[in-house]
DNA sequence: TCAAAAGTGTTGACTTTACACCCATGA
DNA sequence: TCATGGGTGTAAAGTCAACACTTTTGA
């Protein structure tokens, strides 16, 4: 058949294509996290001399026989010991210039965590947690990564159950209240806040109470068992 | 400074993680035509022994000076001759045993072009047209690919306005709906989808109206200058 | 005059917003 | 008893869904 003749091997390709193995790929995530009613971005600061004092995102060059998320999830084990946290894909950034060392291109991720309940090994002091307001100038092309992160979040977060991963187990309803608006950046009316979340019946009333306050306390909730997400 | 000491250079970077730059990145573009009151989607015959008869997207490996939606658009121009066709990055697919000649993590576009009013030149006569309905199998993970990429796309429709795309410039609103209807797998009031239109304000009333018709002419319309993408 | 599709408005259901008072707790 | 925030309902506005008749055209 003409048409046989036509076809490669997987095998054959792999050799006329090799001039195309100098493109490196890496992962970089945009770890969130909440504490004192803010949302907060784990940074570290740059070893490239081409960005002295500026922070980064972390991320790593994939290895060639890593999935994707593989990667991602090994990114944020050593930068914060965890592997239970929430990941998800975001966007490639593949501009020719954003890398200086070379043909970087990279596949964005945002993570969600609760910063003061999992106790992080922050092993390396020069990496950091950032409140979004004061990020200003980012290495690379990370401001850019940040921002499109940020917008993907906003966009799931009334639609999906993902913002309690940035919240203890147990919580009460103006805790979530408050992540919410500290994330979209707008303040809610409480009780159309509760009939909405009601509504959406992700909730399970924990049957306990806040402690330790000065005030009345409110009603436990936890995210029902079916969104939990299996890691 | 102990600062200085841990810093290196991109110079120095690079040559350590030459090991890496074995990963190849290609771009695979999902490139959606509307005829005959269907979505298509043009594939191509797959020129790989290990997936013989099967078809696959439109793709190519980036090239190590190319930005990415460059590559896309290199890859519309030389399948279609159109360069002026809207594209949109939608995710990363990175799994290491993807694809049979080596590591290559692709970046998925979709495209959307009117097949009746751009005369594509089909020079390859393996690359055709597929209704959306009977692509069952191909080759890769485009179908997945795909997938993702319809589901981008129907979230899409309502809120922006790339739906024109897949239109000539002139259109009624019978087309309009029929496009949305195609896409959405639903079928549609004319009279509420009127209205929805209608408050969006994306078009423009051309004061003309069908021809050669059997039965009564609708008006035409065209997107509003200022939705019209910027090539 | 017939067949085919264009064009057009109203009602009821539902959703969203705005808004205020009493209650439980610890200090 | 006071300060603090918890918990709750209703009415008005806006949005969405369902639905039918008259008009225009060409054959």
């Amino acid at each position: 058949m003409a048409n046989e003749l036509k076809l490669k091997t997987a095998e054959s390709e792999k050799i006329s294509h090799l001039d195309y193995f100098n493109i490196a790929v890496s992962v970089d995530c945009v770890i969130f996290g909440y504490e004192a009613k803010e949302i907060k971005v784990l940074l570290i600061k740059s070893d490239l001399k081409e960005f002295e004092g500026l922070y980064s995102l972390l991320g790593d060059l994939v290895k060639p026989d890593e999935d994707l998320t593989k990667s991602s999830y090994r990114v944020l084990k050593e930068r914060t010991g965890l592997d239970d946290v929430y990941l998800e894909q975001v966007q490639a950034f593949g501009s020719v210039g954003r890398h200086p060392s070379g043909r970087v291109i990279t596949i964005a991720y945002y993570s969600l965590l609760d910063i003061s309940n999992h106790k992080l090994k922050l092993s390396h002091n020069e990496l950091h947690w950032h409140s979004l307001k004061q990020i200003k100038k980012l290495a690379f092309d990370h401001k850019k990564i940040l921002e499109s992160c940020l917008h993907r979040l906003r966009e799931q977060v009334m639609e999906q159950p993902v913002i309690f991963n940035l919240l203890p187990e147990k919580f009460s309803l103006r805790d979530l209240q408050e992540v919410y608006e500290s994330i979209l950046g707008v303040s809610l009316d409480r009780r159309n806040f509760r009939k909405k979340i009601s509504v959406k019946d992700w909730l399970q009333d924990l049957n306990e109470m806040e402690t330790n306050l000065s005030h009345r306390p409110g009603k436990l909730y936890g995210l029902k068992k079916q969104y939990q997400r299996k890691v």
